[in-house]
DNA sequence: CTGAAAGCGCTTACAG
DNA sequence: CTGAAAGCGCTTACAG
C-alpha cells in the first residue's frame, strides 16, 4: 500500500500539485487561491490521510525542522532530564529531536555531526568534548545554529548555556570551612573540560582564600569511563584517610560510588564528616541523611537553549553568538 | 558554503554521476568499474570530505536507516537506560534513532506516530498506549517492522518484548508471605496498560493462593501525571493505616516517593515492615536500608528488541511476529 | 485566480 | 567497462 503524494490529491481535486502545495503550507490566501478550491482541497486532504512527505520536502527546502542533540550520555539523568525538557520546548514549536551519546569519545563525536549534516539537521545542541573544536568551527562557517551547552569549548566563539560551576563550588567548599571543616576532598574526573576545570579551580580557589593548606592528596580524579568498581576502590582508599572531614563529589555518578563506599565502610555522614554531591540525583535527597548538593537549573538552562536556537532560526543574518552563565544553587539539605 | 554533491565529484573525476554513485554504494566491484576509476574517485572523494545526502538518498530510496523510538518518558531511568541500550546497539549496524516521549497521551503519541512516517523511519520502537491500536494496526499493514516493549497490547498481533511481570510480581508478594507479612499494600498506578494490570493480578493471586484476605484498602491506584505532592499525600494515608507490614510499589518513581514519605513520617523499614520497588533506581541500594526491588533484564530487553527488528529489516518477505517474555529478577537487598 | 516546469541530490534500469 | 535519463515527492519562480 502506496502511501498517498500530493499528486493523488491534485488529481482527485482536480487542480494542480502547485494549488495543493499552496494549501498545505498556508499559502492559499497570498496566492490568492479562491475559497471555493481551498476548501475542496482541504477536505479531500483530510478525508484520504494525506501526510506530506517530509523526506522530500527537506530535499527541496533544504531544512528538516529536526535539531540535533549530542550529548554525553542519554542514560546520566541530569542529561535525560535536560532532553526531555529541550524535546518538550522543541515540539511546542514544531521542532524535533534526534539525539545521540557520543560516551566522550571524540571519533563518535565527529560521526554524530557527519551523520546529523547529512540529515540536514535545521541546529544543533552540543554538550561538546575536547577535540571536536574544529567540526564544531565548520559547522559555524556554514551557519548552522550551534548552540553548546554543559561544556564550553573556550577556544571557539559559539552559543554556550551553562552554570557557573566556579562560583558554585567555591560555594560550597565556603560552606564547609564556615561548618569548621579542615581536610576537605574533591573527587573529580580527569576529563579535561571547562565545567569540570571550573568544579576544580573554585574549591581550589575557596581553600586558598580561606588560608587552609592545599593538599594535591585530598584531590581525586577518577579516570572516566572506568569501571564502577575501579572508582569505589578509590574512593575507598581516600576516604580510609582517617583526616578527611568533608567531601565534594565533582558529578552525580561520583557522589552515588562515594556513597555507596560510605555505605561499605559504615561510615556516617554527621557532624565530623560532611559531602556535597553534584547536579542532584533522586537518591541524594532520600539518603540518610540527605544529601546536600550543587544543582543546575535544569528548566531554566533549557528553556534558554531553545530560546537561542529559536532566535537563531528565525533570523535571516546571523545573530551575535552569546555565552550565557547560569548561577547553580547550592541545596543544603540537614 | 554550499556542500558537494555527487555531481560535483562525477566531474573532478571526469566520470558520470553513475559510476560515482556505484563507488559509493559498494557497488563498483559487481558493476566491474575499472580499479583505476575506483581508486581516482575514492581518493577525490575522501580530500574532499564529501558526504551524500541522506535526505536525497531516502527520497530515492524509501528508506533512512533511522529506527523510531517511542517511548513514555525519557527522563524516567527505565526508559533513559534501555533507550541508550538500543541506540548503542542500533548504531553498531548503521542504523540512528529517533526519539520522543508521548508523556502517556494518546494524541502526541499518534502525532509521533505520523511525524516518524513522513520522516519514512524504517521501523519503530514502541512502548506504547491504550487508544492507539488502530495507528500500529496501519503501520503493519503498510508492512513497517513495530517492536512494541515493556507494554503490549493484547489485542495486536505485533511483535513484543517484554518482562514477565505476573511472575515477578507474584514473586515479591510471596516473599513478604513467606517473611510473616499479613498486611501487604500495592502501589500502583491507575494507567490501565497491561504490564500494569500484570502486576496487580500477580499480586492478587499471591494474596489469595496464600489464603490471606484481599483488601481493597490495601491497593492504592495513583493517578497518573498527577503532581508528585499529590502522591506523598495519598501514599502517606495508607502508610498511616498502622495494619500495613509490607509494600510492593509498581514502579520505580512510586517507590521513590514511598521512600519520600516513610522518610517524613520516620516510619523505618525494618523487620516490622517491609518494601520491594520496581525497575530498579540508584536510590534503592544506596538508601538505609537497601531496598529489595524487581529488577528488568534491560540488556536482554534491548537486546531482543534489536534482534528482532534488524531480523525484520534484512527480511524480503513478513516474518512472523513474535511475543517474548522474559522473566523479571526478584532482587532481595538485606 | 491557477498551472507547467525546473530542480533539490540521489539510485538504478537500461543501453551500448 | 561506463553513461544518459527517469524518477522519488516536494516547492517556487515564472507565466498567463
Amino acid at each position: 500500500m502506496k502511501a498517498l503524494s500530493i499528486k493523488d490529491i491534485a488529481l482527485k481535486a482536480n487542480v494542480s500539485i502547485t494549488t495543493v502545495s499552496f494549501i498545505i503550507n498556508g499559502k492559499a490566501k497570498e496566492k490568492s487561491i479562491s475559497d471555493a478550491v481551498i476548501k475542496k482541497v482541504q477536505k479531500i486532504i483530510i478525508d484520504s490521510g494525506y501526510k506530506p512527505n517530509q523526506i522530500a520536502r527537506s530535499l527541496r527546502t533544504g531544512n528538516s525542522n529536526i535539531i540535533g542533540l549530542i550529548i554525553e550520555d542519554i542514560s546520566n539523568s541530569f542529561f535525560s532530564r535536560i532532553a526531555r525538557l529541550i524535546e518538550d520546548k522543541a515540539y511546542k514549536k514544531g521542532y524535533k529531536i534526534i539525539y545521540s551519546s557520543t560516551e566522550n569519545n571524540v571519533e563518535k563525536a565527529q560521526e554524530l555531526i557527519n551523520l546529523f549534516k547529512s540529515r540536514k539537521v535545521d541546529a544543533y545542541i552540543i554538550s561538546p568534548i575536547k577535540g571536536i573544536e574544529e567540526d564544531i568551527q565548520i559547522l559555524m562557517n556554514e551557519n548552522k545554529p550551534v548552540i553548546l551547552f554543559d561544556r564550553n569549548l573556550p577556544q571557539l566563539n559559539t552559543n554556550y548555556v551553562g552554570a557557573n560551576h566556579f562560583v558554585a563550588s567555591y560555594q560550597a567548599v565556603q560552606s564547609f570551612i564556615k561548618n569548621g571543616k579542615q581536610n576537605i576532598a574533591l573527587v573529580t574526573t580527569d576529563i579535561d573540560v571547562q565545567q569540570i576545570i571550573e568544579r576544580y579551580d573554585g574549591y581550589k580557589k575557596a581553600i586558598v582564600d580561606y588560608a587552609l593548606p592545599y593538599q594535591e592528596s585530598l584531590v581525586l580524579k577518577i579516570p572516566f569511563n572506568q569501571a564502577e568498581a575501579s572508582t569505589i576502590k578509590q574512593i575507598k582508599t581516600l576516604f580510609k584517610n582517617k583526616e578527611v572531614d568533608a567531601v565534594l563529589f565533582a558529578t552525580n555518578y561520583l557522589a552515588i560510588s562515594g556513597l555507596k563506599v560510605l555505605k561499605e565502610l559504615d561510615k556516617k555522614i554527621d557532624e565530623n564528616f560532611s559531602v556535597i554531591g553534584y547536579d542532584d540525583h533522586e537518591a541524594f535527597e532520600l539518603h540518610t541523611p540527605s544529601i546536600s548538593t550543587i544543582q543546575q537549573p535544569l528548566e531554566e538552562i533549557a528553556e534558554t537553549i531553545i530560546r537561542l536556537i529559536l532566535a537563531q532560526l528565525a533570523a535571516k543574518t546571523k545573530i551575535p553568538d552569546q555565552q550565557i552563565i547560569i548561577p547553580a544553587k547550592l541545596i543544603i539539605r540537614n
